[in-house]
RNA sequence: GCCGGAGUGGCGGAACUGGCAGACGCGCACGACUCAAAAUCGUGUACCUUCGGGUGUGUGGGUUCGAUUCCCACCUCCGGCACCA
């Protein structure tokens, strides 16, 4: 048996029986706590490159801990397989989108096999299959008969290089760039389908009900954006039209001194006088043509041309000059604004520059301000004045309703019917059509007669065609088929048109969660019993990147389908609080993992040369080892560049265990019977029950990187024992099984081919977790740090137990203590019970 | 500008709830084995030092017997948002 580790052959034999024994299949058993642990599926890209290695193999090690834990634990894994590289891929290679996905997807299966991961592989889920994309549609036929689905012209996001519209979310950067390709958008104006997520904005800002990272939470409170505030409608004075503004600063509403206008606002042909007409007809020709960019940067200098007309301030029945600028956003609010410039920054540089009014309303204390004279704008605390009836009203820093000034003017303006408490959001309606092929058919038809109709379900899937052109045209491919588009109406049976764009991605994987349970499903998208088991997903973990796209979609999407019914038929087998729960969010917990870096310290990239293949490590040193060093390196959350010399540490590591475990104990050493009961082996055992309790708890916390050093410290400890009697001793066969059995969610392979070789039965991966003794694990002695004036000046081992009054003792008996102390009487004393001694002089 | 996160040896990273800074590993140095190299094994490895000790966790202050940890101000890096009314 004095072979040595062979990663490639003891890899292949164990995976292979693990497929043949099902050992990784989970089934309802009600019998068994469940845990539904979820790794962000992949999309098929064709190779498993570092990222997936490194957000799939930590939590496979962390789902076979809560198995071993005696879980019941679900663990499935699929393919994000809609999107737009399998077309640029059809259309550089000319191979079938499904063609290509497909045989990427054999592919990775493969490579995930080799990784050693626990997938159930009989809960796949492929989201281009027929099979799931069938109840993608049927979820957006849901949507649209809830009335959370609709279709509007409007100017949209289009990504020029990936020749489809994009969602809000989807638009990265202050470039206002293609999430995917990098490219800046373009606006369009189409006809696009949007779902109806603003409905939901402030239930998905309630994050109580998961415990998800305050980064995540965060970032999607920034991206709903909410603000509170007032809308107030002014009347222009010839024509009497309204002009609703939205203000989070109803208190400042007398020291509105002019209105703005977006470029856009459908209001300025209608207002603009003759006068001024050509003037704002050229502004507004100058604003369409600069970009979103230009628009958007907040330092560019303000510009804005006079209409000509007049509003009428609704508080005070004032004249205001109505401008229009390109500071204001038709895309938010209603597109116009009052103007404070006396406390606004940006109204106060507009008025300025026009030399407008700007009158004071909200006075600081202890300073006077002039409006004539201020050199910005003052947006803080004080007391309403020049506001009629509200002077003297202090106005606080805080928003909406918490400021008494707001509160007090809001609720006049309801009682005088000017206004009302208004909140407005950031957040946009979810834009999911897609001018592409290789996605999910809106299963929408358009009849002359009927107008727009929804597929009926019994005719689900919409199938995509197959024989298809590739040419990227900024057409949906499918309206360029000859044929497919023509169908007749569910409603009428006359001659009717199909929706020729397809979904958003995103849409696919804001459910596949569900589809995992019962991926065979042909009843419906999943199975109710399955679902009344293991929902909600109790521990998600996937990259940032998310934050405010799938995460937040699929927040909403959970909220959709409990709206739609979709959770009915589970609600007669669940707890009343687990169903509140599991049709509340989609996961429970997340995690956020980083990411591997190139040896450079940059991102792996083709263009830089710093790719690391894990593939090649896998044939080099095993899967284990590629594992073992991906958990050990990095703080999970954090990631960091790779190092090809710092693998070999674990290398080293796993050959030490190796030999540990296989190589016979001399014969020499005396025998065994003679050896019980000694001090070294209480102290293996302490160790041992010592590395149980560090490894679980940093197991529980996701810090594999520490619980792989404890493991590294129990090898150097039993190494420390080998060739001594203690090897002979039961003490040594338990440190040997625990080492294995700590070790199997890491290195799952050559534990268990270690468990079998030492005696253990199949499967290492069925036992349960190791038990820490805490009797056994107890210190009996400690190293009593002694400090003078804080400074460390002896350490002295001491029993555990010690009394103050001993330690102080002992501490003071040091002869470096009275070396130091020098004959100087101590002032105080300060006992760290069990810890340390400090000497005050 | 606003909101998050992070700054610790040559490197990756440890440090419970305010109590020995640098666990574990890489690298490096020296030694052993070898004709030699690799592998392996052993010893050492924060900095300075007059070898007594002194200094040290981004910078400067503060609280405390004691601060990587708490408070204040600032610097740098990363991420998100940004004429959002």
């Amino acid at each position: 048996m004095a072979d040595t580790y062979n990663p490639q052959e003891i890899e292949a034999r164990w995976q292979q029986k693990w497929a043949d024994d099902n050992l990784y299949r989970s089934v309802v058993d009600p019998a068994q706590p469940k845990y539904y642990a979820l790794t962000m599926y992949p999309y098929p890209s064709g190779n498993l490159h570092m990222g997936h290695w490194y957000s799939m193999a930590p939590s496979d090690a962390r789902a076979r801990y809560m198995r071993m834990k005696g879980y019941n634990v679900l663990f499935p894994m699929g393919f994000d397989s809609f999107g737009l590289p399998a077309e640029n891929a059809a259309i550089q290679r000319r191979i079938h989108p499904k063609e290509w996905t497909y045989a990427n997807i054999e592919n990775m299966i493969r490579q995930i096999r080799s990784m050693g991961a626990m997938i159930d592989w009989e809960r796949m889920a492929i989201t281009s299959d027929p099979d799931y994309y069938r109840w993608t549609q049927w979820f957006f036929v849901k949507f649209f008969e809830q009335g959370l689905a609709y279709k509007k012209l409007s100017p949209v996001d289009f990504c020029p290089h990936c020749n489809t519209t994009l969602a809000r979310e989807q638009v990265w950067g202050d470039d206002r760039h293609c999430e995917r390709c990098g490219t800046p958008v373009i606006k369009k104006n189409l006809d696009q389908w949007f779902f109806r997520i603003t409905d939901y904005a402030d239930e998905l800002l309630d994050f109580s009900a998961i415990e998800w990272p305050e980064r995540v939470r965060v970032m999607q409170t920034n991206w709903i954006g909410r603000s509170e505030g007032a809308e107030v409608i002014f009347t222009t004075d010839k024509g009497g039209h309204e002009l609703l503004i939205f203000t989070t600063r109803p208190d400042t509403l007398w020291g509105a001194t002019f209105m703005v206008l977006a470029p856009e606002h459908p209001l300025v042909d209608v207002i603009t006088t003759g006068a001024q007409r050509a003037a704002v007809v050229a502004y507004q020709a100058e604003a369409a043509r600069a970009s979103d960019i230009e628009r958007g940067a907040a330092d560019r200098e303000k510009t804005g041309v006079f209409t000509g007309a007049y509003a009428i301030n609704p508080v005070n029945g004032e004249r205001v000059p109505i401008w229009v600028a390109d500071y204001v956003m038709m895309s938010y609010g209603s597109g116009a604004i009052m103007a404070v410039p006396a406390h606004d920054e940006r109204d106060f540089a507009f008025a300025r520059k026009y030399g407008l009014e700007v009158r004071v309303v909200i006075q600081p204390e202890g300073e006077a301000l002039d409006g004539a004279a201020m050199a910005e704008a003052y947006p803080g605390a004080g007391v309403m004045v020049n506001s009629a009836q509200f002077n003297g009203t202090p106005a606080s820093e805080e928003k909406g309703r918490r400021n008494p000034a707001i509160s007090a003017v809001i609720d006049w303006l309801q009682s005088q019917g000017k206004g009302k408490e208004a909140i407005n959001y950031r957040l946009r309606d979810w834009l999911i059509s897609r001018q592409r092929y290789w996605g999910a058919p809106i299963p929408m038809v358009t009849c002359p007669d009927c107008g727009i109709v929804a597929v009926p379900e019994d005719q689900l899937p919409v199938l995509l065609p197959d024989d298809i052109e590739f040419m990227p045209t900024g057409e949906s491919p499918l309206k360029l088929h000859p044929t497919w588009r023509h169908t007749t109406c569910p409603q009428c049976g006359g001659p009717a048109e199909r929706e020729t764009d397809t979904m958003d991605t995103f849409m696919c994987s804001s459910w596949y969660q569900y589809r995992y349970l019962s991926p065979h499903d042909p009843d419906g998208p999943f199975d109710t019993a399955e679902g009344a088991y293991w929902l909600p997903v109790d521990q998600y973990t996937g990259g940032i990147e998310h934050a405010t796209m799938h995460l937040l979609y699929t927040r909403f999407f959970t909220r959709a389908m409990r709206d739609c019914g979709v959770f009915a038929g589970l609600e007669a087998g669940v707890e009343p609080e687990r169903f509140a729960a599991m049709t509340r969010e989609p996961m429970t917990r997340l995690y956020n993992q980083g990411m591997i870096l190139g040896e450079d310290g940059e991102k792996m990239s083709k263009s830089r040369g710093n790719v690391v293949d894990p593939d090649n490590l896998v044939a080099r040193y095993g899967a284990d080892v590629v594992r073992g060093y991906m958990m050990f390196a990095f703080k999970w959350d954090q990631g960091g560049p790779w190092d090809n010399q710092g693998i070999k540490g674990i290398v080293r590591f796993l050959n030490d265990v190796w030999a540990l475990c296989t190589e016979p104990v001399p014969a020499s050493l005396p025998d065994p019977a003679a050896t019980v009961n000694t001090r070294e082996e209480a102290l293996l055992r302490r160790r041992v029950h010592q590395t149980i309790i560090k490894v679980t708890n940093d197991l529980e916390n996701f810090n594999f990187n520490t619980a792989l050093a404890a493991l590294m410290e129990l090898k150097n400890t039993m190494q420390s024992f080998w060739r001594t009697p203690v090897a002979h001793s039961e003490a040594w066969n338990e440190a040997v099984r625990t080492l294995l059995l700590l070790l199997a969610p890491f290195t799952p392979f050559v534990a268990e081919e270690l468990w079998a070789r030492t005696g253990g039965g199949y499967s290492i991966h069925q036992q349960a977790w190791p038990q820490a003794d805490l009797e056994a694990a107890r210190e009996d002695m400690i190293t009593l740090v002694v400090q003078v004036n804080g400074k460390v000046r002896d350490r002295i081992d001491v029993p555990v137990g010690i009394s103050e009054a001993d330690a102080k003792a002992r501490a003071l008996a040091s002869a470096k203590v009275q070396e130091a102390l020098d004959e100087t009487a101590p002032k105080r004393v300060v006992v760290v019970p069990g810890k340390l001694v400090n000497i005050v002089v």
